[in-house]
DNA sequence: GGAAAATATTGTGCATGCAATTTTGAGATC
DNA sequence: GATCTCAAAATTGCATGCACAATATTTTCC
């Protein structure tokens, strides 16, 4: 596996991760530091430097002397969660409106065309992932680092409750032009139109979330 | 010293911490683990998951196998800091003029009514704390934890760098106008506004900061 | 038979030690 | 005098072991 220059640590808490992400570690799930240890083939002092690592990021939850489970979203917290995401991506929008760069503007708009192909040919595949490096974009595009690996980092947390964000009949097609709305938004330098847009954008796959994972329990709040 | 609930690990994390926040630890420090280990009367181990924790929050920084230092902000990645915060803040406020209860609403405004009398006697350091307070309130009162945490930590890593804030003559009837166009806003339910007047709140702030503390290479970005 | 107490077991918290890497310093060469 | 090379020292990464707290199990008592 070529050049180890990580530590094992780091590793462990990459690879942890990913299996909480894809789904292997179900929420609940007891983290025993043997058992880790074991199935990694170290020992228990890099498992639990990675443990430490996961907790902060929320991934899991570390209770002292008590162990670690990887952490149980309810519905509810889950909401707070893609609300949180959203003010975040709508302020990273708002920032780029400000402070993009014409490069910048100009790969923005380039990858807004190439995914009008896309919605075309009804390329899924490669619609979701050119959507990611549309949305990280506007990360780079805030020129708030700061601000930039919040949401990445959140983005990256909700990743196992996206999977079927594109599948309903449509959603490409409707994503598309919401981009344009943030796209058109940013590029005009509008500030509180380019909020507004994106904010909307996510705020729609959310809903499309909470329709496919929760069509029974779905109390709205009043918006 | 009472009861000793939590782990040396949380402890040590929480004592270094406060050693950076006072300075008692400069920027640049090389944190030695033997010598950490040393002064605070424990071993290597409980010192290291301790600083993994620091480092997630970005108070430290630590580079694999070459050892933790004090993270060193520039000047340039201090006014990221306050803009992340600053932004995240206005989110916490548009929140909030749109979820906040009666309750909160009330108490916001009663905190707000009691602060000008602090103002027309010029105490400082009551309304500082009062300030943390109001401040506090939007973060609860934007009913979303997550947001409220990033908000919350922010403020406390900024904490450092905002000693002098109400030194400048003025300036205390100056934030608290502004705490009132917030105020207004919020009690209002007008999303937008609440978002701008935060907003412009705590860019003055940031402000006040840079001319205490870099009062000659203050090259300000367009705004 | 069920609840409470006592015991056994498992697992975390922390200390210690060793190997490997980085850093430091001395000496050599240009 | 500066730079390069190489060895010594320092420091991190990781493994292992032990003590104590938390949990599971058995035993005792009503």
């Amino acid at each position: 596996m070529a050049d180890e220059r990580q530590t094992r640590t780091e590793k462990l808490a990459g690879e942890i991760a990913d299996a909480i992400i894809d789904g292997s570690l179900e929420p609940g799930t007891r983290l025993d530091e043997h058992m880790l240890a074991a199935r990694y083939g170290t020992s228990r002092t890099p498992v639990r430097e990675a443990l430490r690592k996961l907790a902060t990021t929320g991934l899991i939850e570390l209770r002292p002397r008590r162990g670690a489970i990887v952490t149980e979203v309810t519905s509810q917290q889950l909401e707070t969660l893609f609300v949180a995401m959203g003010e975040l991506e709508a302020t990273c929008a708002r920032l780029s409106a400000l402070s993009m760069t014409p490069i910048e503007r100009r790969r923005l708009g380039a990858l807004y065309d190439g995914m009008a192909d896309m919605v075309a040919r009804d390329d899924v595949e490669a619609y979701a992932a050119a959507n990611t490096h549309f949305h990280t974009l506007f990360y780079a595009g805030s020129h708030n680092p700061v601000l930039a690996d919040m949401t990445a980092t959140l983005r990256r947390r909700l990743a196992p409750f996206r999977h079927a964000q594109f599948r309903a009949p449509g959603r490409l097609a409707l994503s598309h032009s919401e981009h344009g709305a943030v796209l058109r938004a940013v590029l005009a330098g509008d500030a509180a139109s380019a909020h507004a847009a994106m904010l909307h954008h996510v705020s729609l796959v959310e809903d499309a979330f909470e329709q496919l994972a929760a069509p029974s329990s779905s109390r709205r709040r009043a918006n």
